[in-house]
DNA sequence: CTAATATGCAACCTGGAGGTTGCTTAAGAT
DNA sequence: ATCTTAAGCAACCTCCAGGTTGCATATTAG
């Protein structure tokens, strides 16, 4: 546990941001895209967008695919499985905190 | 779930950092704590610390109480559940088109 | 063959994240 | 009353995220 905190910080920050969170939305749909496709429909550069999806690529949610002239991204969700163990984590210890404070008031 | 996209982004950037993960990890505890108590144990200093908390702060993650000369945060596990509920919705997303996929290819 | 499309690469710009130091003020401890 | 500890404020620094433009290259379409 301790040692994997160190590997989910970059998947958060992955996902900190609105145009990334946009093409994760998009992606786990199923359809793999290619950039021009998930250009189209966004109002920033098509190299913004590239960057984009190399930062998620980076961390592993995205995985890219050439495909003749195109390079096809297509979704991972295993990622997001790690960070939710985190948050689970989290509500877990906060829950048990929570109970402890309450046999203690109730005693 | 579309309008509440833009206010996820903010609370995954905010855990997007090893330091602050390290914070959350500790508060999450139960126990309030200072700056000061925070500070101890970690290598940066108060005011590095201090800025870390305003950013789990600015996001509802913590909440700094005033006791005597010392602050003390407390978590929030509010904002988690927001952005567990997102992850959720794309594993959910990914399933349906894993399920979709499975039925066109038997038939 | 030529034109159009999809991508890659590189340089460049700007703002803000993350960190430090120095000084001031508030509150406890002695 | 004085010393010490906790915290706030502000200036400053460096580096990188996020974005752009311009040009080169590979594939597909006509």
């Amino acid at each position: 546990m301790a040692a994997k905190r160190q590997t989910r910080a970059p998947v958060f920050a992955a996902l900190g941001n609105e145009t990334r969170l946009a093409l994760v939305a998009k992606l786990c749909g199923g359809r793999p895209c290619s950039i021009s496709q998930l250009t189209r429909g966004s109002k920033l550069t098509r190299q913004a967008i590239t960057k984009h999806l190399r930062v998620l690529e980076s961390v592993g949610i995205v995985r890219s695919v050439r495909r003749g002239r195109e390079s096809r991204f297509e979704f991972d969700p295993q990622p997001l499985e790690g960070i939710k163990q985190y948050l689970d984590f989290v509500s877990e210890q906060w829950d048990q905190a929570l109970s402890r404070l309450k046999s203690f008031v109730e005693e």
